[in-house]
DNA sequence: AAATGCAACG
């Protein structure tokens, strides 16, 4: 009988949680003890392989009803699965180790370590990684490819690239898994060059990429818009003969949109064979953060309209992020409603976010500190960093204030907050206020973040700080940034100086002219590349008021495409407007 | 027996 059921379970195990349990029932009907270890054995990993999340507190309910001693097949078992859930059940994989170590049974085998490290990883622990790290030399396991495939991912998890690295370094035998594993450390940690350095390497040494590579190195371009690395990898995922592979695909669809490439979006977009609900949903917040909106929501309304395709919570988020960036109040509380009512998804921080936004950007910043008054869960600092920010474009100062102290509270010392309020009572001319803050950013040891700028010439990429003089240029782009000045007052430009003058140093205002980042690298494109050749600009901090006009003239002036990446968003100046149509 | 993308605000 015993046999049956476990046949029972090898035929249809894998299909569903509900077949599962009929087996369960039958083979308690037929007298099949579930303390029988072999039955148990097959039933929890039967359980445990299902798809995620697996069930796993029925799992541990077998777990514990079987026969001791328990083998280590069963002990990996259950731990692989507390590693498959979500992060809190992280911790029982550790701590289903240690019951296993001190029962003195069994000894951990080659299993046991991938498993328990894919928990580890999950936890960030770097600590408890190390310390498992040791056991596993010790015990002999050091050497064993997959043990080292899985701690090069566990460091890269944690952010620990060097030790990734060295892991990487040592090891004799480098499979693919090994070399997606640290190239996707340095890209997932903010380090694209040496991620793509790793690339060439591999490729000298005619080891080919697959998905995973292309993604890797792709999702580190994007989120540094660093569109001319990210085009030689979209170079290699041809090469490589990955043009139809759906991750790849999405993921190149979000870099070029995170790069300002709208049309080289759209065009892959069009020309994807195989397309799911993040390529829609991908291409919609694309749309939406350069400032799209009103093609975002037709987008939607065509994805609506498609059989089989339903748009998640992120979808949403990009819509409800479309309609606040274009003062569509209306639709944006449509969309809200719709997306619980019709798609039953209920709203998380972020949607309560966008409405913020969608009502404080909209000028309606005492409705927008009512909402979050009702608001079913507690206003985290992006909420009330949305109010101040929104309370300073319209100017409502007492309402600044309130959520300035609301963000003291949640998180000090962030200098962006200051240098806001500082911008806000400096455009209304109260000075004394204006030194009060700075006066309170120095006491409070807060630093501002250095606003920098980034563009690319060929493959080069200059940056731009506020007032920099150290380019070996300096005195042609000084020259150009004097002439572009005049040119500008001529169509009408009234330079607003007020948010440069709190932004530089005391010593720097004796200089007359400091200019910000973005202006000098606009000044440097302009000397250095073709006439009417588009300019795409990064920076690090959000466009002030004044660069923004002026950026808006030199696009009608010069006659060129202006793309600048915000912190959040993008610019496209052209014929002298922008695409976020000054409502930021 | 490692692993993937899209996410409000700043």
């Amino acid at each position: 009988m015993i046999d049956k059921c476990i046949t029972l379970l090898q035929t249809h195990g894998v299909s569903s949680l509900t077949k599962l349990r009929k087996i369960h029932a039958f083979s308690i009907r037929h007298g099949v003890s579930i303390s029988d270890a072999e039955f148990g054995k097959h039933l929890i990993f039967y359980l445990v392989s299902l798809p995620s999340p697996p069930p796993i507190s029925y799992a541990h309910k077998v777990f514990s009803k079987i026969e001791k001693p328990i083998n280590v097949f069963i002990w990996n078992t259950l731990i692989r699965g507390y590693a498959e859930c979500s992060l809190n059940y992280s911790v029982s994989a550790v701590s289903l180790y240690r019951q296993m170590r001190v029962s003195g049974f069994v000894e951990p085998d080659t299993h046991t370590y991938p498993f328990l490290l894919k928990a580890v990883a999950k936890m960030a622990d770097v600590r408890l990684g190390e310390t498992i790290h040791s056991v596993v030399i010790r015990n002999g396991f050091g050497s064993l490819i997959f043990v080292q495939n899985s701690l090069l991912h566990l460091y890269g998890n944690c952010g620990d690239v060097m030790s990734a690295y060295k892991v990487f370094d040592e090891m004799s035998v480098k499979d693919l898994v090994a070399w997606n594993s640290v190239i996707n450390g340095f890209a997932e940690n903010g380090k694209p060059n040496e991620a793509l350095a790793l690339y060439t390497e591999m490729d000298s040494k005619g080891i080919k990429p697959d998905g995973f590579t292309i993604v890797s190195l792709l999702s580190a371009c994007a989120k540094i818009g660093a569109l001319t690395l990210g085009k030689r990898v979209h170079v290699y995922m041809i090469k490589a003969g990955l043009t139809r592979n759906l991750h790849s695909n999405n993921v190149l669809l979000d870099f070029y949109a995170r790069c300002g490439r709208v049309e080289e979006a759209k065009t892959l977009f069009d020309e994807m064979v195989e397309k799911n609900s993040v390529s829609w949903t991908s291409l919609i917040v694309g749309l939406a953060v350069n400032g799209f909106g009103k093609e975002a929501i037709e987008l939607f309304t065509n994805m609506e309209s498609k059989e089989g395709l339903l748009p998640c919570e992120i979808t949403f988020v990009g819509i409800l992020y479309a309609c606040s960036h274009c003062g569509m109040v209306k639709e944006g509380f449509e969309y809200f409603r719709r997306m619980r009512e019709e798609y039953k998804i209920e709203p998380r921080i972020e949607h309560f976010g966008c409405m913020v936004d969608l009502l404080a950007r909209a000028g309606q910043v005492k409705k927008a500190y009512e909402y979050i008054m009702k608001m079913p869960m507690q206003p985290n600092v992006v909420i009330w960093r949305t109010l101040l920010g929104a309370c300073t474009i319209h100017g409502d100062s007492d309402l600044a204030e309130l959520a300035r102290m609301q963000i003291l509270q949640l998180e000090p010392n962030h200098s962006g907050d200051y240098v806001l309020l500082s911008n806000m009572y400096a455009s209304e001319q109260r000075w004394s206020d204006v030194q009060k803050i700075r006066k309170q950013m120095l006491s409070d040891g807060v630093r501002k973040v250095p606003g920098h700028s980034l563009v690319e010439v060929g493959n080069r990429v200059h940056e731009f700080l506020i007032g920099d003089k150290s380019h070996p240029q300096s005195d042609e782009i000084y020259a150009k940034l004097k002439e572009m000045t005049d040119r500008l007052r001529l169509e009408g430009y009234m330079p607003q100086i007020s948010n440069v003058y709190v932004d530089v140093e005391e010593e720097e205002k004796e200089n007359a002219l400091v200019y910000h980042s973005e202006k000098i690298a606009i000044a440097f494109m302009l000397i250095s590349t073709p006439e009417r050749s588009p300019i795409r600009v990064v920076k690090n901090l959000r466009v002030c008021a004044d660069c923004h006009s002026a950026i808006k003239l030199v696009s009608k002036v010069y006659n060129r495409e202006i793309v600048v990446r915000d912190r959040s968003r993008f610019h496209h100046f052209k014929d002298g407007s922008c695409s976020c149509l000054d409502y930021w």
